[in-house]
DNA sequence: ACCGATAGCGTGTAATTACACCTTTCGGAG
DNA sequence: CTCCGAAAGGTGTAATTACACGCTATCGGT
């Protein structure tokens, strides 16, 4: 029967099948984020940036976006280049670099909501709102499980 | 209440979600399949190779990894130098490569498949079987919903 | 038999990701 | 005060991904 099923089997990669699915969905939001000047890596950043008070080290930035810490060097970049953050040393610890977002980037995050908002309410679509609530929910709870 | 939560919110951005999650989980793969000498997008390769009976044209093989057919074909360029599979012109057209997998890259599979095992048993071991089972049906049918 | 349309593939190029390693700074033990 | 381990960041480098474009082969209509 279905239960008894080998998950030891390839198949039922987790990485795998999280992989190939993240790797479409993708493409409906860099569809749409294009149109902004945001990737998708950018908006999340800033969006992430913006709800916690517009200003974070990079470590701890890092860790709220479950991404490694030299990745989110790297796409800071292009933003500190386009005026969207700013980067400074921390006044307390000279140690910490606090990224902070500017009213340019303020600005770009309201278009690129818009664009993300397409994005959203088209996946959300064709899978479905209470499909989604269930996976986001099972989704976390691996986060969690393997942080 | 919940249910009624706003899911237009970028906090619930389906394509964040589901990327930071199989960054998380990629993450435990690798570190297993190093092992091996295969990388995190070599085995699926390999093993979904073997289970269309050893012998896959590249869009073909593409498509069953929901993945794109250019970075197909350089994830198979490795994989050729080390004489885990062979590509060769379709007898039948032309156009078409046909990727075969060899004695060498089922011996390498065998391998992997070890290392997949520890990774697979780990994560499992974390997220919980029924969870996971659960979860792998929901991505299936987001797959579906999005192809 | 010919020619435009289409399918299958590969390459140039750029974005994204992360491991290994180095630098700078802080904090505490001696 | 000095020194050394730990913490925070950045850079070199390599792997992964995919869009745009071009090439070759096949197919179908005339």
């Amino acid at each position: 029967m279905d239960s008894a099923e080998d998950l030891l089997n390839p198949v039922h990669c987790v990485s795998h099948n999280l992989q190939k699915t993240a790797r479409i969905v993708a493409g409906v939001y860099a569809e749409e984020l294009r149109t902004c000047g945001l990737s998708r890596g950018q908006f999340p950043l800033l969006q992430q940036l913006d709800g916690m008070g517009g200003s974070a080290a990079v470590s701890v930035l890092a860790s709220k976006l479950y991404m490694d810490r030299t990745t989110l060097t790297r796409n800071l970049a292009p933003l500190e280049g386009a005026g969207l953050v700013v980067r400074e040393v921390d006044p307390g610890d000279a140690r910490v670099r606090r990224v902070m977002i500017t009213d340019a980037g303020r600005g770009r995050l309201v278009e690129g909501r818009k664009a993300w908002l397409r994005a959203q309410a088209r996946t959300l679509d064709r899978i479905g709102d209470d499909a989604w609530r269930r996976l986001e929910d099972d989704l976390r709870q691996v986060r969690r499980a393997l942080s």
